[in-house]
DNA sequence: AGAGATTCATAACGCAGGTTATAGACCCCT
DNA sequence: AGGGGTCTATAACCTGCGTTATGAATCTCT
């Protein structure tokens, strides 16, 4: 899963925005691949910003934790995602990033990027546009913590992921693997463990998700994308017409 | 209140990053003011992207309204604020945008913003990073509605806006004009408007916050800030020194 | 000034989800 | 293979907040 194969990319060289001097730009973003392994800290929250993430594989996620001894997962990132990006133009970080099972990175300097920006105004605005979709998925979860149901809010965090998981070829036959516990699923959503437990076995019981250990299978993805009113103008696709006036 | 004012391109001025021609191209967003009045809809989710705004007077809300019939106030705006850069590199609105009181802002055009891309680097690294404070500020809005309880959110809240205020001069004496309504400020926590009167009543008793209709005192607002651990990274006014380098 | 619409305070009641506890299943280590 | 740790399921109990209701205060419109 290269940046390149990203979804955005993937916009802007179909529209032959992109030229080959930005190809190699981008790829040079992810020439020093990294190995972590599972549950390991790429930063901590206040830490200093010093450098950027793509995932080449594996999970991560981004949280905070709190005075009261409780920790906000804000996001979950998938192979193909930038870590990071949240802390653009800030001197320190608002969130620490941790692994979620092992897998690769490739970490890039402040540097690196305001290069890119200058010398490609077409990747710069492909990046920006693909930090702007990160941050739409979390407005949509911040919709969910505020205004929907434990049951809403679950179903429609995996449906999220099916849905981005599916962008990345990681889906089979509606199931995929899971690496977050019910724990973690639960300081994503606003919810303890056990309700998280709870309402896993209510979707069960209404056939709309079956799950044993890390696999997950949505025997019927419609119908769970009807249950949360699934809002997917934040995954599309295309960028607007704008965009291509950067040749 | 006029953009240059605002914190990051006062940041930026600062340190000699703005030539005339950059301040030209900012004050040259804010030519067309334009007289609002109080709920008028700026525009409604979904609908096209065709401007984003600045705002010279009055408070305005984005929100998104709910298949279940509620609504979630995703970000409260106050003068000087830009909004809509949430859709930018999107075809369509993500959000509403409505005004609270009556007010002026300022449209310009997705092509005025690429052109002051395009000319100006060390503008857009301020636009950019002005953007990424906003979603700072969400971010921040989301791990209270995760993890905080109804007084811990309202408090969150209403001190937040007094330092938002604070900045722009519109507090005095503790003491700042709140035109939002309790449903409002309801719709913004993820509470009913029921819980937002009890809470306000909960703090009015321990001290914390009198209230009189539109006008709010803080008596004690560090107090405030102790009670809600307030993190103002995501307000701080400098930007890091990488920034600089766009001269 | 009077009528209707908003806004707000407070009370009564119910439920979704937090908390604590227990036990089984699976994991990793040596 | 056995022992400790983590993860999950389910139950029992409790509470914070939603809901509905009512009355008072304030705003808006004519």
């Amino acid at each position: 899963m290269t940046l390149l194969d990203s979804i955005v990319m993937q916009g802007l060289g179909k529209h032959g925005a992109l030229t080959a001097e930005d190809k190699a730009l981008i790829l040079g973003l992810e020439l020093t691949p990294r190995r972590v392994s599972a549950g390991e800290v790429l930063w901590q929250e206040s830490a200093e910003v010093d450098m950027f993430c793509v995932v080449k594989e594996g999970w991560a996620y981004s949280y905070r934790n709190l005075g009261n001894g409780s920790m906000q997962i804000l996001k979950v990132y998938l192979p193909g995602d930038i870590i990071g990006m949240r802390d653009f133009g800030f001197s320190r970080r608002l969130a620490g990033v941790a692994m979620i099972n092992e897998g690769v990175v490739c970490p890039f300097s402040h540097q690196q990027l305001f290069e890119l920006f200058v010398r490609s105004p077409a990747l710069a605005a492909g990046i920006i546009a693909t930090a702007v979709r990160q941050q739409a998925m979390l407005t949509e979860r911040l919709v969910y913590l505020g205004r929907y149901a434990a049951h809403e809010r679950l179903a429609h965090f995996l449906y999220e992921l099916y849905l981005r998981l599916q962008r990345i070829g990681a889906v089979d036959e509606n199931g995929f693997s899971m690496p977050l516990s019910q724990e973690q699923i639960g300081d994503a959503l606003g919810l303890s463990a056990v309700h998280v437990s709870r309402t896993f076995s209510m979707l069960r019981d209404e056939g709309l998700v079956t799950r044993d250990r890390q696999h997950v299978v949505l025997p019927d993805p419609e119908a769970l994308a009807r249950l949360v009113e699934f809002n997917n103008t934040y995954i599309e696709e295309t960028l607007p017409p704008a965009f291509q006036s950067f040749h």
